[in-house]
RNA sequence: GGGCGCGUAGCUCAGCGGUAGAGCUCUCGCCUUACAAGCGAGCGGUCGCAGGUUCGAACCCUGUCGCGCCCA
């Protein structure tokens, strides 16, 4: 099928019409769901797409949904929004590529199976086979091995899945569902190693011991793409220093970090300081001498103009101690707690004071020693200031030195950083201006991608490290897994020339304990997605894929590490169109979700205004614009729906059939109607090949609504009739119909197809998407619209008159712009009638259409 | 503080250089044999504000205020 067919695809048995005796949208969900499945309706013919040319293929790098969550109306939104490309591209004739995922990997489905069964993961016992979770969860969450805990979450999120599945075809998605993927099933997770092995082989990935944001609760390292500033309460403490020529003052939020100074820092411009550089100080408390540096991010303007350098209280102390190559004081651990131990060079005392504290009350103990020392001038000073946060997490984030993996992503390397920025303009954004948010991230980085967790439901890396005589892992000759046995779990399987019981014993091997961020698994969905790893042919014939739809926040994460991961493996970008979709706000304008508590659930109001309905309404959202949540605009999309079912039952109740053609039409307001229609599919065809679904949808509903109101009231009574006049009536509804019903069906699958299944053969899902040239072109559509004004004139002079539409008229005189009066002369007949006019005089008059009315004496009754 | 977007009828939004548009709401009507979950008609806006460009600005430019998102 050539996508500028002329014809419709459908071969139009004659004239076998079955139209219900009452129809209704209720219920059209059910029936149709089960019969696309039963029929297949919306599978990818891998076979013929091999054969076609890559412009014949549409392929769809759907977001994986995160299964153990839940959807709302915003999920339902974005994802019709792309269903209605998928269909219109298949309508086109292409075949349509178009997958689902499921995101089941990471934390929230490591929290939730912890709360539904009651356990928890602890990565030293051994797997336990005959292990059954609890009935119900108990008071004290039951250990479990890693591997029992993924199969505790593999479980429950295949039955999250199956829900989310039914859901999803409810919504009527054109999803394949044969091409399922898991972003931890065993197929991503060897992809996802696969990968990794060659970003390693290839030097893109690599790890370091460094500085790394550090979230105490989960005991994780935290990648920048996944911090968030919120505001919160400190105080600012004005801390004395003994300089070389009396007290130097420095202002700090966080006091208790004194034992990991390093340094005092202040702008090389500031001449208060300047005779101190190069000098040093000596910290209170603690007597550690330290130097005085210079450095461009001291801010002069900013308490005293100097700061203290602590290893690390944030971001810029890891600049700071970078560049200026300063010694490591760490004091804070894993736990969020106060080292036993204290730093090189630091006396125990007062340290010992502060061992195993958290941050808080360390503070606080602090204080009350610089009090007594009188080192603290004045009192803490309080303030509201930004604090980095995990996402995800409720402490604010500490800096530890771990040892973790790394993609590098241009945060370190401007010419990476130049090569990505240009992969983005390679992408068709829609809308455009989110490009700019990609930009901007990209341009903004500063540091490579943090791609290890500390968790457990991931995938881990394929990694293992040789012990050495101590027992202490060798880090610089890891042991990498063989291609062709991935994937693999390094904390269950033995590495290539180790057998299971030198696991942990010096000279033995250890695994890598980590793994990969949801990220670093997630962006690459279009490689999963597309068969790199297990059909190479499917995966040259539908990569780089044609769509990316998402929503705009995550364009830092998901999108961009799409685009470096495809950058490295391919030279490419991933895809060609990135759609943005906006979110659904409440009311108030805040975005839905389940954690604020406003999120409406999705099947609620499907199952109250009908799928259609809901569909209409995430039309109306054009991409990237968030759009509220508004219950009375369902209605509106319901009315439509069911206009379409009555206008359908009577056009055919009229004598339109699947064997009128185009021929037939001779009359001029018919032919007239028709090259109106062929403008309109232009249009709605340029606004869907621009993804401007909401566009394509207002030229043809505005032309809808006119075609009921005004041409089928004016053709009726002579569709009632016969001979040629009357054919010429039936067809053009017949073909308006026709036509009407495939621009429709993208958004309104369901009613469009229980109306085509009354008289077409086949489903309006396959059918061409209807093309202007099948049209007539040399009707003229101001036939209709100055005998529509006619109309409504006769129609205002009733409504005035407050008498019933069906009222006779007596005389009715048109004065219309010259030129108009042929064209209404053309259609008098048909004006005659809907009027229900004895006498028209149609008449050239100076300005607007106008209508004088005499209506016919009413009989008393 | 920076980037992006948005401020048009009570609400949701089109229009983006040539005399203000749609749908919903509201008002007034109409049982009209496709549809009363319908149909017809009507009311309603100095296009956030202030300058500027232009014969002409909702539309272009500058500034300003307000809202939202992203990033510091």
């Amino acid at each position: 099928m050539a996508p500028d067919s002329a014809t419709p695809a459908t071969p139009a048995p004659a004239a076998s019409v079955d139209v219900p005796e009452k129809p209704t949208i209720d219920g059209l969900e059910e029936k149709w769901v089960e019969r696309w499945a039963a029929e297949d309706t919306y599978a990818f013919d891998r076979d013929a797409a091999l054969e076609a040319p890559r412009e014949q293929i549409y392929s769809i790098d759907t977001p994986p949904p995160t299964a153990s969550g839940s959807l709302h109306v915003g999920h339902v939104f974005s994802y019709t929004h792309t269903d209605f490309v998928a269909r219109y591209q298949r309508m086109r004739g292409r075949h349509v590529y178009y997958p689902m995922g499921w995101d089941d990997n990471g934390l929230p489905t490591e929290r939730r199976v912890q709360n539904y069964y009651g356990v928890r993961c602890d990565p030293a016992l051994p797997y336990d086979p005959t292990f059954e979770p609890p009935a119900k969860p108990g008071k004290d969450q039951v250990p479990v091995s890693r591997r029992n805990f993924v199969e505790l979450c593999m479980q429950l999120t295949e039955a999250d899945e199956a829900e989310f599945e039914k859901l999803w075809r409810r919504v009527g998605l054109s999803v394949d569902w044969s091409n399922v993927y898991r972003t931890i099933s065993e197929r991503s997770r060897a992809t996802a190693q696969k990968m990794f092995l060659g970003n390693l082989a290839r030097g893109e990935a690599y790890a370091q011991e460094a500085p790394t944001l550090w979230d105490v609760s989960f005991r994780t390292a935290v990648a920048q793409a996944e911090l968030e500033d919120r505001e919160r309460p400190g105080a600012y403490h004005r801390v004395s220093f003994a300089g070389p020529s009396g007290p130097v003052v420095i202002e700090t939020t966080r006091p208790e970090l004194l034992p990991a100074c390093v340094a005092l820092v202040a702008h090389p411009d500031d001449e208060r300081y300047q005779p101190l550089f190069g000098q040093t100080v000596r910290t209170p408390l603690f007597d550690v001498e330290v130097p005085v540096v210079a450095h461009r991010l001291a801010e002069k303007d900013k308490g005293s103009g100097i700061a203290m350098i602590c290893t690390f209280g944030d971001l810029t102390d890891v600049i700071w101690w970078r560049e200026l190559q300063l010694p490591t004081r760490a004091v804070i651990g894993w736990d969020g707690r106060f080292l036993a131990e204290p730093p090189a060079g630091v006396p125990a005392q007062p340290y010992d004071e502060l061992a195993g504290k958290t941050s808080f009350s360390a503070q606080q103990r602090i204080v009350e020693l610089l009090r007594e020392s009188g080192d603290l001038l004045d009192d803490p000073r309080p303030i509201t200031h930004p604090v980095k946060f995990y996402e995800k997490g409720d402490r604010p984030l500490e800096i530890v030195t771990t040892r973790q993996w790394y993609i590098r992503n241009g945060g370190r390397d401007g010419d990476l950083r130049d090569a990505l920025v240009a992969r983005g303009r390679e992408i068709q954004w829609v809308p455009e201006h989110m490009r700019h948010r990609y930009e901007n991230w990209v341009e903004g980085l500063n540091g490579d991608w943090l791609i290890s967790r500390q968790r457990f439901f991931g995938v881990p890396f394929p990694v293992w490290y040789r012990l050495d005589a101590e027992g202490e892992p060798i880090h610089d000759e890891p042991i990498l897994a063989d291609e062709a046995s991935l994937p693999v779990d390094p904390s269950s399987d033995v590495p290539p020339g180790f057998d299971e019981s030198q696991r942990g014993v010096p000279g033995g091997f250890m695994a890598d304990p980590d793994v990969m961020d949801t990220w670093a698994t997630s962006s690459l969905s279009p490689q999963v997605a597309s068969g790199w790893d297990t059909d190479p042919e499917l995966f040259a014939a539908v990569f780089p894929m044609d769509l990316r739809p998402q929503a705009h926040d995550i364009i830092r994460t998901w999108l961009f590490s799409t685009v470096v991961r495809s950058h490295y493996e391919f030279g490419t970008v991933p895809w060609s169109h990135a759609a943005i979709s906006g979110f659904v706000v409440d009311p108030d304008r805040k975005k839905m979700s389940k954690s604020k508590g406003n999120a409406t659930t999705p099947i609620d109001v499907l199952e109250r205004y009908g799928t259609d309905a809901v569909r209409w309404r995430a039309a109306g959202a054009r991409p990237g614009a968030d759009s509220p949540f508004d219950e009375t605009q369902m209605k509106v999309g319901r009315r439509l729906a069911m206009k379409i079912l009555n206008v359908g039952k009577f056009v055919l109740g009229l004598g339109a059939s699947a064997s009128s053609t185009v021929e037939q039409v001779t009359e001029p307001i018919d032919l007239g109607l028709l090259t109106a229609l062929g403008r309109v599919v232009d249009e709605a065809t340029a606004a869907m090949e621009a993804y401007n679904y909401t566009r394509a949808l207002e030229v043809s509903e505005t032309f809808f609504w006119s075609f009921c109101d005004d041409y089928v009231e004016l053709v009726k009574s002579r569709a009632y009739g016969t001979g040629a006049a009357a054919a010429s009536a039936q067809a053009a509804l017949a073909v308006a119909l026709e036509v009407q019903l495939r621009l429709f069906a993208p958004v309104l699958p369901f009613v469009t197809e229980e109306v085509w299944s009354w008289w077409q053969a086949g489903s309006v899902h396959r059918a061409a998407w209807p093309v202007a040239s099948a049209l007539p072109a040399d009707g003229d559509p101001a036939v209709v619209t100055a005998t529509a004004a006619a109309l409504a004139g006769v129609r205002k002079a009733k409504s005035d008159a407050k008498v019933s539409m069906r009222a006779d008229v007596a005389t009715a005189t048109v004065h219309a712009p010259a030129a108009q009066v042929p064209l209404i002369e053309a259609a008098r007949a048909d004006l005659v009638d809907a009027g229900r006019i004895a006498t028209l005089s149609v008449q050239p008059g100076e300005g607007e259409l106008t209508v004088e009315v005499v209506l016919a004496e009413t009989p008393a009754e």
